[in-house]
DNA sequence: GTGTGTGCAAAGGCTTTGCAATTGC
DNA sequence: GCAATTGCAAAGCCTTTGCACACAC
């Protein structure tokens, strides 16, 4: 299922396939994780010399603006992104040890309705990042 | 109810109480909104001429650390401050017209109630931002 | 008096931008 | 060929840091 099909999405819409725009999109299509602007670029660079950081912010935007890729904010200082194709999921992130927790889709999707039912207003995340203590860091009660 | 608890736990825990700390947590307690270090330090030098901004972000990290404010990632690049001591809501930021919805915490504890439960996580998030469409802005069906 | 806290100026990390050169279509 | 895209280098923005001086206690 490594299908190109953000290759694909890009020409439909009229944008040009670059090399380094498929290598970007292959970095983030690969990534198990959220990968970072900088990950992709040291990912990239090793097979293309040539790359440059700013066309992967640029590609980055790119795809973002087109909705292919998502952005989370995970508390470091910078952005990490994820492609919209895979599975989605947010994130427990331990604010003592740094352990992150995968949490599905489904567990917050009654809170969504809610508050679209509450709201109107639809919560697009598709990664989210929540802070708090895990069970481990728990002071013992 | 404008106390200055602040100003008092900070001497209760050994810190010296200087007249630029006072006036970066008043500035907190008296923000209606979360408000970021910059805004701190443009509402305090008016007053106070000589402070500087690396003391407002010295100021906010020490009051984080000692849990009297809360930060929170709103969108823009920037982070934004708010005093623990008000009411907590968490906050709808709407991608496309940047209308923001305050959310009260009931609505969210559930979730957080779900999330200890199923993974003895405990989070800690006073202020959360959650991005999507607004119902004005919903494409009409 | 003493050590904490401040001001200043510089650096740091991540991201964006201007512009000339390149290249996909 | 021509406009979209890239590479490069520089700047931009927010935040942090080193160090000498100041001041709260």
């Amino acid at each position: 299922m490594k299908s190109k099909w953000i290759g694909r999405k890009l020409t439909d819409r009229g944008y040009r396939l670059t090399p380094q725009r498929m290598m970007v999109v292959a970095a983030v299509e690969d990534a198990d994780d959220h990968i970072s602007a900088e990950e992709i670029y040291e990912q990239v660079i090793k097979r293309y010399p040539q790359m440059n950081i700013s066309t992967v912010y640029r590609t980055l935007e790119l795809m973002k603006a087109e909705g292919l890729v998502t952005e989370t904010d995970m508390g470091d200082g910078r952005v990490r992104y994820h492609c919209m194709g895979k599975g989605h999921h947010h994130h427990l992130i331990c604010q003592k040890c740094g352990r992150i927790i995968d949490v599905e889709e489904e567990v917050v999707n009654p809170l969504w309705a809610d508050i679209k039912r509450k709201y109107g207003f639809k919560v697009g995340m598709k990664h989210m990042a929540l802070f708090g203590i895990c069970k481990q860091c728990a002071p013992e009660a």
